[in-house]
DNA sequence: ATCAGATGTATGGTATACCAGATATCTGGG
DNA sequence: CCCAGATATCTGGTATACCATACATCTGAT
């Protein structure tokens, strides 16, 4: 073994700016956005200091985090980190069920029989910590299922549309977890959509998944009163009760 | 009047970044970057040297655009303008269709019957370029009839994240037009989507845009060939006739 | 005491200098 | 003529200086 077999890994193609975006994106999505004395701003020259770096690979990963919607830019103002209203996070269930709605239907084409096999094994070797109160662990499962049916579905677009809207979701999941038997309901639903997978019925692969879904997108719009006026007006009272009218 | 009177449209908030931000963007969707002697990378310094501002402003919008998906940035390589593959249109095509679908369900529950009249107006008034050769123009009002399903559906964020799509999909856009007898069949579709969604019929007016919509994935799938193996490995056969499993 | 205007300061916006890796070019030995 | 190694140069990455705006604070006149 000669010296210079130990110093390889320097990790080609490394920069600061990738770095630092995944380091404030993390950052982010760990700190409760919504409690009353959190500290929304972003400041260049401070987080320039603290991670002994300049401000422009700074500069650069706020700019994508902007883009990503976590963090919004006002021009010499400073930079905010975005807190999601009620309509917006009602909009991302939307969106999300569109999107896993179709990757079930097309799950049922080009999953394979191991892969659903395999997706029923982990929702049932997870489906007792729904009722044990480890709605931490539950929760945990619950997001891995539903990224499952996204990659069985073979569409990497669907998947990486759909893990950012799940990014954001996670800033609010705290939230919604342990409210009513919503963790059981969950468990129940699950089951039904691997049948509808094994049985390669697109048609029914898709409602089951929308129509769990949209209780969701119910239940936060009945008791998530919480978020409402955070940012300004959240008037679209004309959406309500929107997940009976449209699953049919 | 005095003379201040004449100076006040500075237009506030305007940074070179965000101007430079849209004007790559545009630059990048007017281009032809599918010619073969298409300039594929964007120097940094050139750029900055043509529109006569600093390299910080362009690196800024640059990595917005790689956020996008536009560009690609290869560290200490240069930056690149992303050529979409044949695979990357066709999960385009199935992204978008689960959003306009899930457009079209809303739809039939928030928009107004004077909306929808408005779109049948349009549709109507358009439907005879469709026959008459006018192919670009046809085109152009092909685009608008689907973002008006997706702002009919009154949840924004299926909006935009579809107008994330649409930017791509208008760089293939000029090949797919003029083949075969797509665009009579597609104002016959047109017409049976305004039909659901003034039938009120969620479950029908999805099906339509769905399947409107994998009517396109199959032509292209069918006959692109031309962008094969332009990055590579596009090796996704699997998928063939898709669109005929997935709409049951 | 109050408030308009001046002034200071903090913050993001921009320009620029310099660094390091990647690639092309040159050069001399074979 | 060929090719390895040196070298030049191009390009993006980073640091830093400076500018302009927004906001807080101060000051003095009423």
């Amino acid at each position: 073994m000669s010296f210079s077999d130990f110093l390889e890994p320097v990790s080609i193609n490394f920069t600061l700016k990738d770095h630092t975006y995944s380091l404030l994106k993390d950052a982010i999505l760990k700190m409760e956005i919504y409690s009353p004395n959190a500290e929304l701003r972003l400041d260049e020259r401070k987080l320039a200091s603290q991670l002994g770096i300049s401000r422009t690979p700074i500069r650069e990963a706020l700019a994508r985090l902007a883009q990503d919607g976590l963090v919004e830019i006002q021009p010499r103002k400073g930079v905010f980190i975005c807190q999601k209203s009620r309509s917006d996070v009602l909009e991302m269930i939307i969106t999300w069920a569109a999107l896993e709605s179709m990757a079930a239907r097309l799950a049922t084409s080009v999953a394979s029989d191991r892969d659903l096999r395999s997706l029923r094994k982990f929702a049932l070797k997870h489906s007792t910590s729904a009722s044990k109160a480890e709605l931490g662990e539950y929760s945990e499962m619950n997001i891995k299922f539903h990224q499952r049916i996204l990659e069985l579905s073979g569409c990497d677009l669907l998947r990486v549309t759909a893990d950012g809207l799940f990014m954001h979701m996670y800033l609010v999941r705290k939230r919604a977890m342990g409210e009513s038997d919503r963790a059981s309901r969950s468990v129940q639903d699950h089951m039904e959509i691997i049948e509808a997978l094994e049985s390669r019925d697109p048609d029914l692969a898709a409602k089951r998944v929308l129509e769990h879904t949209m209780r969701l997108h119910s239940h936060v719009d009945k008791t998530w009163s919480l978020l409402e006026n955070v940012n300004g007006n959240d008037s679209d009272n004309s959406k309500s009760n929107l997940s009976k009218k449209i699953t049919g």
